[in-house]
DNA sequence: GCATATTGCGTGCGTCGCGCACGCTAGTGT
DNA sequence: ACACTAGCGTGCGCGACGCACGCAATATGC
């Protein structure tokens, strides 16, 4: 059976993907920051947060989305005074969208939550082996079948 | 910095559900299994394959999604012939979504598809890793931050 | 044994997020 | 100077969702 380790990994990618998705996930880790921030805007925030400040059309296509939803998350987030437009010194007919520093708060609010979870459930693992399963995590995002 | 580990796994586990979760894969699983097969139907047929025959009330919790939503995704099933409504025999008030044949083969071709994707794309990995890093996965999965 | 509550399903309705197409402004090229 | 492109925001229609309701079947109380 050769395909036996793609079904394992492809099963348990399921079940992650299944649970991670769950609303209650993003309720938890977003508890107490707003109602601007929920699962529709995270991803605009994240991706602030990853790149620094950014075009809506360079964000759109990172995030997977059109350029419309990037506008309108991002002014829900403005609104919310998680994000500012500021004009782009370059190109006066660009916008870039940066976090404020709440932005910026927020983020590493979820962030710090989520590791703590994260670690908190592996404490139990015998030691050495999170690292190792962090390391080779990484590698599989990063040189593994979702990388293109 | 103790949350080293937790932010690692966070972050890979971030970038992993970004590219997961992008329309491009689904497509590529689904190609020409019909265009009721898509990223919204498709739970419905996994949890119909994971548990079998099952009511509708049972898998809209298990998707976490409204009852109504199972309702409309698997009338459109139901119309592709890719699963059937058959009536509860111990309960003639409840009615069993089960897959078709046809149903059965979409959800074993993306199995096999997914599965033969992460064998080609963990192909240079030094022998062993991969089996051992499904394995971790795996317990990642079962007993780690996500389990409830 | 019958009335009532409960369970399970499907449907109408309002809401929300999305992609598309358009308009407007600001650069770019010839 | 003038067309052309690039970048944003907005109106519009679409599709999926959750909620609440109605109907049928079962469980429960007396």
């Amino acid at each position: 059976m050769p395909n036996d380790v793609g079904h394992e990994i492809a099963d348990a990618l399921g079940t992650l993907l299944r649970r991670s998705t769950r609303e209650r996930i993003y309720r938890r880790l977003t508890e107490g920051l707003g109602e601007a921030v929920d699962e529709v805007t995270y991803p605009v925030l994240s991706g602030l947060a990853r790149t620094g400040p950014r075009s809506a059309a360079g964000l759109a296509d990172e995030i997977g989305l059109d350029r419309s939803g990037v506008t309108r998350r991002a002014t829900r987030l403005e609104q919310a005074g998680l994000l500012r437009r500021e004009p782009d010194p370059a190109d006066r007919r660009a916008t870039l969208l940066a976090l404020t520093e709440a932005g910026r708060a927020a983020i590493e609010t979820t962030r710090q939550r989520l590791a703590t979870h994260i670690e908190d459930s592996l404490a139990s693992w015998p030691p050495g082996e999170a690292q190792t399963f962090a390391r080779q995590l990484r590698r599989f995002v990063d040189h593994g079948p979702f990388t293109a």
